[in-house]
DNA sequence: AAGTTGACCAAAT
DNA sequence: TATTTGGCCAACT
């Protein structure tokens, strides 16, 4: 039994295109709860069904985790099989996820 | 009940 | 571009 706003959380997350990444922030706006970033990773980590996480990252495009640990490691190669170009630390600005209002609408529709 | 933590963020410096 | 600062708030000590 989980609360309501992680259900949210993980159905915005879901909504991420692939080849697409998005911030935590952008997460928790696009979720209808503003100001709540921390809670978007908090959610993450305990989603019970298989998410994209390796698509949210951190606002300013580099990965949430310390560079060099396994979870890094996954998440880049994970991003790098779709297609996700970096530069350094962080993924190119033009991969960010920018949804559209039909885009939006679809994915409300359950 | 009070203090700490965290897959964060925006603004200022 | 990097670091600091103050803010955020549900979950845990």
């Amino acid at each position: 039994m989980w609360s309501a706003y992680y259900r949210q959380i993980w159905q915005t997350v879901l909504a991420i295109p692939p080849g697409k990444v998005a911030s935590y922030g952008q997460i928790a706006d696009l979720a209808g709860l503003p100001g709540r970033a921390r809670l978007v990773g908090k959610a993450l980590g305990l989603s019970p069904e298989p998410l994209p996480w390796h698509r949210v990252l951190r606002s300013n495009l580099t990965l949430a985790f310390a560079a060099g640990t396994a979870d890094a490691l996954l998440q880049r190669s994970l991003l790098l099989e779709e297609g996700v170009i970096f530069q350094g630390q962080r993924v190119c600005a033009h991969y960010r996820w920018q949804p559209d209002l039909s885009e939006l609408l679809f994915s409300l529709q359950y």
